[in-house]
DNA sequence: GCGACAG
DNA sequence: ATCTTGTCGC
């Protein structure tokens, strides 16, 4: 099924969707070395059905800029928790396919496998694309962990029953950790190996913090109002 | 039944 | 996610 037709889909049917992708999922090591890494993010108006995606491209692991793609378009897919591929995929989808030359791995917002069904938008996106993805989240969705050393680097292991689905890194000190967890196409080590050597004195990394910056600037752009003071009539 | 719940 | 000022801590 193409993306685009993600909007047409119930809860439900999307859940089933995932219960089929899952078969799909390569959590491997990656071989290729990697010389390029991506960001991607998504960014919107609570009031409007239009998003902006950005993908941003850098070389590794020096992170020096080397291009980006944007694109803006509308979802009528809701946020649901489990289920934010529906809504951003598609988007994202569309920046991906604007970028002369596709990185070696792309970070993106959000879970890889640390979900239920194991299909975070990390990997959700590296299956519909085939590209090499990790998920690195702000905050968890699924899984148990122990609160890591408020030291930076320190990990700790995300489990779902006796499996290891992610890895809770404090990036910074006093600062909460991010969830890192492989999207597609690259092991756990890997994962958690690429996102420590993006990590340049914020708490989010690189790629995804430039592709956050990005996406916003041009959503203000395009003529975004703050306070759409609806919520002041409401 | 209750709490949790990526962006 | 987005909005929003100050404020507490390193």
């Amino acid at each position: 099924m193409h993306p685009s037709q993600y909007e047409h889909l119930t809860p439900a049917q999307a859940v089933a969707y995932q219960q089929q992708l899952r078969g799909q999922i390569q959590i491997n090591t990656l071989d290729k070395p990697i010389t390029t890494i991506g960001g991607a993010d998504i960014s919107f108006n609570k009031y409007s059905e239009i998003v902006y995606a950005g993908i941003v491209l850098f070389s590794y692991p020096d992170l020096k800029l080397i291009g980006n793609a944007t694109a803006i378009s509308r979802t009528s897919f809701p946020y649901i928790s489990g289920l934010l591929a529906f809504r951003e995929v598609p988007a994202l989808l569309d920046a991906w396919d604007k970028l002369e030359v596709k990185p070696d791995v792309l970070v993106l917002d959000g879970q890889g496998i640390a979900h239920e069904r194991r299909l975070g938008i990390a990997t959700h996106f590296g299956l519909v694309t085939g590209a090499t993805t990790i998920g690195s989240a702000k905050s968890r969705l699924y899984g148990k962990y122990e609160e890591p050393a408020n030291v930076p680097f320190a990990q700790s292991p995300m489990y779902d029953k006796d499996e290891l689905i992610g890895i809770a890194m404090r990036t910074k000190r006093n600062c909460n950790p991010i969830y890192i967890s492989p999207g597609h196409n690259i092991n756990m080590q890997q994962s958690v190996e690429v996102i420590k050597n993006c990590i340049r004195g914020y708490r989010i990394p690189e790629p995804t913090r430039q592709a956050h910056l990005l996406v916003n600037k041009v959503r203000i752009a395009d003529g975004d109002n703050p306070n759409t003071q609806y919520d002041l009539f409401t």
